[in-house]
DNA sequence: TGTACATCAGTGAACGCGCGTTCACTGATGTAC
DNA sequence: TGTACATCAGTGAACGCGCGTTCACTGATGTAC
């Protein structure tokens, strides 16, 4: 009992550490991007030497990879929670303003933090070989889409024949049809799209492709939300 | 005359230098990336020291400005001529035909460089500033759009009440009255939201976002052509 | 409760790497008279 | 055409930087009897 109080101890003590190592890694990612994080900087801030962060990550790549998975689920979460707040839940509820609450959550957070929303969805990192993780982590966001769609009858640009919506390769639609059963195919397509071209517009916004171009950034954003509800087939606002 | 002749003869080698450098430094960029691009290594593979460069390019930086340039203008011409050669230059030919030539040029041209579309469209490379360079020149690839617009009726994407299109900024307003002086306000301003989510995807192919999730990146990418078409107010080809 | 041993966290020095940039220099190329 | 000088290209050594990672070590924390 004691002993396994003990044990525990030193057990908590080392997940403390191992969150202290990710808090401040993740503050120099904020601050200076992927490619500047350093263990040794890292150490340096937090008074240790750099050989001792090899007791809890075994390189960098792999504190790099911590780091990712955090931020993939930190995002996950904002937009699930954006739709959940909005909807209310209620199916058939008013599914464009569920879809405005996901496009905003989404660049808020990125807006937030530039350099984490880049190691997300920016170019990759050089020398950085993401490990061959599940897909499961990765697809939470774009999926999420399918709360906001959550029985809403096809509009009009479903009914409009378009060319045929691209397929969802097998495990990727397994999901789908776990989180969303009543969803026919060709619409977690269109929202795969879609989420595709929302990230598009993020990244273009965030990385300065657009300055100088455009008056309003605000404005740019809300007709093109608007126009990837109707690709969504979503109902005019009631 | 002969004098001049010589002088010549000496800027025509320092011409042919740097182009060399160049053509090294892209090859190394093409295959390592912009992080990886390295003054000494460029110098190692062309036998001579790397101060030498020096002489060429006052930084590294500045070989770096020099090499988006170029890749930059390359990608310009790629889709002016795609557009140019597809239409025939007719105005109110078939514009969606136009446009899948646009997208499509601008995606081979990605797809064969990634490394290089990422440096003009991805994540900013960390410690590279930019110069505050002209607007024109990164602005003749989204506004090459205008050239599959050409003379073509507003679609039925125009007449839906739709929210309002985002203003252009006074420069890029101006820049497109000169490619394009009947074309309204709107419109242009719809052309560079559709150029974004294009671009979008073409990013999200490359970097391996959309990996695993779809069975074919080719109709996803055709699905959304068609769908930005739609939205751009082109009409179904005849 | 006390002692002998094993485990673990953290240290500090070191290895080896590649980089951008500077500097004093050598020789060749061009220029002026 | 020939000579004295200026310009320029290219060299090689060096400076100083920061990095990831390894290694032998010390001392504290936990474990078994």
């Amino acid at each position: 009992m004691a002993a396994a109080a003990i044990r525990g101890a030193r057990e908590r003590a080392r997940a403390e550490l191992t969150r202290e190592i990710k808090r401040e890694a993740r503050r120099q990612l904020a601050r200076d991007g992927a490619q500047r994080l350093s263990l040794r900087a890292v150490a340096r801030e937090l008074g240790m030497a750099s050989s001792a962060l090899y007791r809890y990550f075994p390189s960098r790549d792999e504190l790099l990879t911590a780091l990712i998975a955090d931020a993939r689920s930190e995002l996950a979460e904002a937009v699930e929670r954006a739709v959940a707040v909005v909807g209310g839940g209620v199916p058939g509820g008013d599914s464009r303003v569920r879809w405005r609450a996901y496009c905003s959550a989404l660049r808020d957070w990125a807006r937030a933090r530039p350099h984490e929303y880049a190691l997300l969805y920016g170019s990759p990192v050089p020398g950085y070989q993401a490990p061959a993780e599940a897909l499961a982590p990765a697809a939470r966001i774009p999926l999420a889409v399918l709360g906001v769609l959550r029985a809403t009858a096809p509009g009009p640009a479903q009914a409009a024949g378009g060319p045929q919506p691209p397929a969802l390769s097998a495990p990727l639609a397994r999901l789908a049809a776990q989180q969303a059963p009543e969803l026919p195919q060709g619409v977690a397509a269109r929202a795969v799209s879609a989420w595709t071209q929302l990230c598009g517009l993020v990244g273009f916004e965030l990385f300065g492709q657009l300055d100088g171009m455009l008056e309003s950034n605000d404005a740019f954003f809300a007709q093109a939300v608007e126009q990837l509800a109707d690709f969504l087939g979503l109902p005019p606002q009631a």
